[in-house]
Formats: structure tokens, sequence, C-alpha cells
DNA sequence: AATGAATGAGAGTTCATTCAT
DNA sequence: TATGAATGAACTCTCATTCAT
């Protein structure tokens, strides 16, 4: 299953057969098939299992109440990063939106899940910080934006600095509000 | 060709066989290989031909005398806006990138030429706005960051006012230098 | 055992998985093989266990000297119609020899078993009936084959009366011979 | 196509592969896919084709005007043998109906089709034989059951001759009809 | 310039079978 | 006795590509 993130997030859904997959974990690609009863499903589920891996060790941060806001941002890089710049590959669910959205279905429900709870952890972050509801659910949303988009630039010019630059603007906009290194 | 851009930023490069492209094109799949040697060629020379399009039709508004940078980046935008938008499919490069980058590494070239001018057509505009060439790169390097960011939440969300908001902070974000609005 | 006679006579042979097999049993593929040691060994202990009940429940009543030989036939078929008309499947003899007899040699012993017993249930009555020996066994043969014909235009035409009427055929047939109501 | 026939009367619709149909027309398997679009496909208009070869060239001859029915019967009895006893695998109609009907609901339209028409053909010489609509209908009936039925015991038994006596039986029938050698 | 037949490789998937537990 | 993981072969089908016409 972590085999499969790494290849599906670097090869692509399409790109990456169950051959790529098998092999990836030691196995025959029959194999796979008592584990998942068909390469969607199994899409379906790494993308489920990432999200709640997500909910639970990433999002979970922005609420927690023993740091400033700040604090908790600068948290919330610091372990999403490393996963980011793996391979110089991405953010599987930014890689597989743009691949896949318009064809395969399936995977929409997910993927709009992944960015609303994404979305919603950085607007409590600008709601603590003094952001009306309105303001930071606006900021929030621009800051998913040029992290994905900054990682699309990280990946064409392989450079990793465009993630940082793109999470420094959001700790410097988020400074910007009065309560952000208040706990 | 025409036809060609349009099922590739809608099913991407993999899910794409050149059976779907002979149908767009009402050929049969052998006719292709009279005018491109191979999938890859032809995906390149699409490439290529549309980032020439982009050159010409779109990045040149950022250097139009005439008007002013503010004007100019809403022409560009006008320009641009119904291209992203169709069918929901979002920018052709940006998609491509996501899908190949780290596994086709002939498409690398167009894709970051792609990138390359067209940060270089809105640094000029702030640079023309009154911005330092150091700030105005900055500016324009999150400002396409945030368009594909927010083309890939059009796409997720099926909603395409997201991409008009990002022009907008983009327009806003250029109204703040002095000489924005002259010629 | 039984559930197996169910699910090759509707599938057939080639077309029935172990899958099917097992969970038709409510346990799973492996378990299958404690019991029989490949998918040829089962099928042919399935015809040979059904074999063996034909001659004991069906085949016998041919045998029975306390009735006569029409009395015979028509418990014959009684007993016989509600097996082959189960799921509008026929007979699983029949439906075995026509897709394998070709290609699986192995069935074969069984298969001709099955319908010498069969005919030679039917001659008894024939020569009970007061045929020779010869006639008996022309009739009896011309039976079979006429169920086994009406078995097939059942299940093509999904009517069940198709084969009711091949049965009362064989009983005029019967009737013509002077101690057919006799015992 | 000719091929395909012989290799899925013999080997049944479930055992012959793809790969067995192309070997036997020296094709590749993939190669198959130009002219059916899939087995099933390729199934259906087998049949299609065969069923209508068997009224253009089979049931054709119970309507010819100038032969007695008797004669007729006896053409067409001599069209129809050597196609049944060709590598002994009988009739395709019959062994498709029995491997395929209970799952394959698609190929029961020309199955029927293939079975009313004989049936019409027998039933067409009994009339001009001088039996009623209602009687002629029945003696044909029985007369394809009592054929497919001999046709299995041929394949069973592996003795060509029982396909030739259910032939005879159905000539002595037709000839005690008044009409029966009269053009 | 365009077709359509053909190919060989490989896709996703299913299968009968094995075996450690 | 029964499971469930694993395999290797075979399955149906699709693909990018070639080439004679």
């Amino acid at each position: 299953m972590r085999k499969a993130i790494i290849v599906f997030r670097k090869q692509g859904y399409n790109k990456t057969s169950m051959r790529d997959l098998a092999q990836a974990c030691g196995l025959q690609k029959g194999s796979f098939y008592h584990y998942f009863s068909s390469k969607e499903a199994l899409m379906l589920e790494v993308l489920t299992t990432l999200l709640e891996y997500y909910r639970k060790k990433i999002f979970a941060i922005a609420y927690e109440v023993e740091m400033s806001p700040l604090a908790r941002l600068q948290a919330f890089f610091d372990q999403q990063a490393p996963i980011f710049t793996q391979d110089l590959a991405g953010c599987l669910f930014g890689n597989i939106t743009l691949e896949t959205i318009s064809v395969e279905a399936e995977f929409r429900r997910v993927l709009q899940a992944f960015f609303e709870d994404w979305t919603g952890a950085f607007a409590h972050l600008f709601v603590q910080a003094g952001a009306s509801e309105e303001e930071a659910i606006k900021a929030a949303r621009q800051t998913v934006m040029q992290i994905e988009g900054a990682l699309m630039m990280m990946r064409v010019f392989q450079d990793i600095k465009l993630l940082g630059s793109a999470c420094n603007w959001a700790l410097e906009r988020l400074k910007r509000w009065p309560k952000a290194e208040k706990k």
C-alpha cells in the first residue's frame, strides 16, 4: 500500500501497470487481486487511506490548541514538505486530479474531500489568527492553490525550493493577522 | 492538431490512444503516422505548437505598449480564460506536467519553456507597474502558481468561478503598484 | 456435492470456476482441494455419484416387478422430470457431453455408462411389454434421444412443457405393446 | 470464419480461446479484433452466418416444389449429415445451446431462430405429405429432437451410424402419410 | 494522402492449483 | 478441516506501430 502510493505518485494512474505495482511489492501481478478487486478499487483505497493519514497526522495539526496558529502552520508545513518533495513527485491528490478528473468520476469524491479538508484546516488557522470566516476561507483557498501550483513548478523545474517559497508566503500572510502568534 | 489538443487536455497523455485521436480527426489510426512519427512526437509537436500560439496571442499581450499594465493583464486573462475553462479541462501544460514529468523527460523542455515565458510575461507587467526586477519575478511566479492551483480546484469542484477569483487576486495585486494604471 | 451438481448443470464445466463452486458451498477455493484433487476429478466424482443415484433411484424403477411396465415408465418420468426441469437446466450428463466430449476424454466412460444404463432400463420395459430384444433396444434408444432432444428445446425456448410431450410420446409408444399394462 | 465454426463446434464456446481461433486462422490473437469486437460478438456472428447458410442451403430444400416430400427429406439429410458428422462434432447450435443458454442470454435469439426454422422446414414437409398443420408441427418437433438426441449419442459413443438411424426413422415416419411420395 | 490488415507486446483480470498455517 | 496468501499461466482485450496497397 505504501509502495503503491509511491509508484502512483511518481508515474501517475494510467502509466502505472499492475505489473509495476506488483514488482514494487515483490509479488506477482495476479496476487494483487486477493487484496483489491481492480486497479480502480486499489487506487480508490490508496486515496482513501492516504486521506485518512493526512487527516490524522497533518490536518490535525491545525487544530492543536497548545500552539499559536503560526507555530501550527509551521509544524504543518514541516510535516507536509518531506512527503511532497520525496522523489520530486509532489502531491498524489493533485497529480491524480489533473490526470483523471475528467474521465474517472469515481475518484472525484475522495479528491474533493482531500481539498476541502485541507482548505478547512488552513481556514481554521486564519480564523484563530483573527480573520473573519469569509476572509479565512478565501485566504485558505488561495494558500492551497499556491502550494499546489508551487508543487507543479517544483516538478517542472526540478527545484525543491519552489515549494519552500510558497510555504513562506503563507506564513507571512498569516503573520499579518493580530493573533497569529498567540496561543 | 487542434482536435488533438482538446482530447489530450481532457483525457491526459496516457489515457488517450491513437485511436481516440484519429477518431477525433475523422481519420484512421494508421493515417496519423504520415504526420507524426510516434505518439510522443505528436504530443511534443502539440505542445510546441500550442506554446507558439500562447507566445503570439497571449503572452504578447503583456508587451503591448499602448495599454496600461492593468489593462494588459485584464486583456491577458480575457484571452486565456475561455481556453482554460473549455470542457472544464484546464491547462494542457499543467495537466501534462503533473502526469508525465517524472517519467517522460522529452516533454520537460517545452513544459519549462511554457512556464518560463508565462512567468516572464507577468514579471514584465509587474516591472512596468513599478516593481523591482526581483519583486516582479516573485509576484509573477506566485501568480502563475495561483492560477494553476485554481485550475486544479476548478476541475475538482467543477466550478468555473474558482479560476475567476485567482485572476481577480492577480489584478488586485497589480493595482497595488503605483504605475499599474498608467500607459 | 449436491451444490456442485446444480452449478455445473446450469453453467457448464468450463464456465464454472472453483470459486463458483466454493462459494456455492460456503467454502474457500483452497478448501476444495481437501476433498478433490482437481477440478476434473471433482467433475468426474460428481458424474459418478450422480450416476449411482440415477441407478438406484430412477433406473431401478424400470425393474420393479410389482408394477406394470406402463406404470413403471410413468413412475420413472415422475421421478426424473423434477430433476430435469429444475432451473430449466436440463440433464447434467447431456450438457456435459455436448460441451466436453470431444476434448476431455476422461469423462467419456461415465457419460457412456449413464446413457447405456438409461437405455437399458427403457429397453427392459419394452421387452416386458412384449417387444423383441432388438425392437426394444431400438425403441429405448429412440426414447432417450427424444428426451435429450426435448430437454434441449426446453432450454432454448424456456418452456417446460416440451419435456412433458416427449414423455407422453414415450408412454404412448409403450402402450402399443400388448403387455404394457400387465404386471 | 469457417475455421471458427469448426473450432467452436469441437471445443465449445468457453473452452475455445481467442488464441485457439487465431491459431486456426494463422493470425495473432490481437488481429481478430479488427474483425470482431469481442469473443461474444464473434460467436454471435458465427451463429448468424451459419444460420443464414442453413436457411439457404438446407432448410430451403424442404420448399423445393419439384421433388416429392420424401425425396426432399432425403436430400435434406444428405446435405445435413456430412456437416454433423464431421469431426464427430455434431451440431454447433445444439452444442452451444446446452453449454451457454442458461448463462449467455445474447445467443438465445439466434439459437431459437435456428430451431424454429428447422422445425418449420420439417413441418412443411409433413403438411405436404398430407398431415394437418397441428400434426405436422408435432411430428417436426419430434424429428428435430430425435436428431439432436441422436447427435448427442453419436458423440458419446463415437458412432456415426446413430445419426443415420434417426434420419431413417424420420423418413419412415414421413412415408406413412399418403402424399409422401407425390410431387 | 490515406487505408486497413497485421503484429507483438503488454494491459487488466481470472483461473486452477499449492502450501504454510 | 479449513483458510488465505501466493503463484504462474492463461484469459480477453487494447495499444502503438508498421506496411503493402
